[in-house]
DNA sequence: ATCTAAATCAGGAACGCTTCCTGAAAGGCC
DNA sequence: GGCCTTTCAGGAAGCGTTCCTGATTTAGAT
């Protein structure tokens, strides 16, 4: 048996703080768009010349992992990310793929309705509306003329 | 220039039906689960022993495509299968992985938010609801107490 | 400021899933 | 049955992600 440390209490996990992850952090949060793990590495790389693939893919799992980003499986199969940690739901165009933040609400009655299907309660509730995006969305002389 | 075929009135596409992809539509469809194109093509390999996966996942894309069958992007990154072409929701445990059909519908509040948040129409609206499943809650007995 | 141990990094190799390519076989239509 | 097209199996290629190595950086103590 092996004796117990009198460690003092520590932190889940001791983090150093790199510039790495301080840039690719901040990257993410004055970026609109939700790229994925090889555009942020694509628009960092400039300012940290050797910065490599790898660490921007153990650093994004890290921010992840810590719920200070957000992670968005997108149309393609890839996995996006998202700067903004607060919970809010997306309109993900159907034609372009990009993704659009909407701070609306969940209504409450969804809850209910789950709860009445199945007796579960969910801890967080993600949705996604799939439709055509501004610029993709025909215009409207060549739509509705009948 | 060209002269065009007047060729008859054809369908969108013109399709064999084969054995291949009549296995794999009806196992999709007789199965609970939301399978990936490896598991779809694990479990019918015993009966089409030379089903290549490659067939498997051009099949999958075709039925998708039919709008037959659906797409569930998982959590782990990969694509999962969904037989039931009906529009439904998803219960997915944050444990287990475990994705759960709901038949219930989205609030029509729900597109109204949408069009006063951006003034677009949503073609689909998707939602998953995320929590713990029966098997994965730990009992009351553990909870709550207080 | 210097030193030390642990965390993190860069670079590249390895891995797994998906797509693409080819000649062969089967389906649909006459 | 005969012909043309679609689909197939098998394997190679492609791409995104993870893993591995020795070198570097960080945080905290001296």
């Amino acid at each position: 048996m092996s004796v117990v440390k009198s460690a003092p209490l520590e932190p889940a996990k001791r983090r150093h703080q790199t510039r790495q992850r301080a840039r690719i952090l901040a990257w993410l949060r004055e970026t609109h768009s939700h790229p994925t793990a090889a555009q942020t590495h694509e628009a960092l790389v400039r300012e940290l010349p050797n910065l490599s693939l790898g660490t921007v893919y153990r650093n994004l799992e890290v921010l992840v992992s810590e719920g200070v980003i957000g992670e968005v499986p997108s149309a393609g199969g890839g996995v996006r990310y998202d700067g903004n940690a607060k919970p809010h739901h997306h309109f993900i165009c159907e034609s372009c793929g990009a993704i659009d933040d909407l701070h609306i609400q969940a209504p409450p009655e969804l809850a209910r309705k789950l709860r009445r299907a199945r007796g579960r309660t969910a801890r967080r509730i993600r949705i996604d509306f799939y439709g055509l995006c501004e610029s993709c969305e025909p215009p409207r002389l060549l739509r509705g003329l009948g």
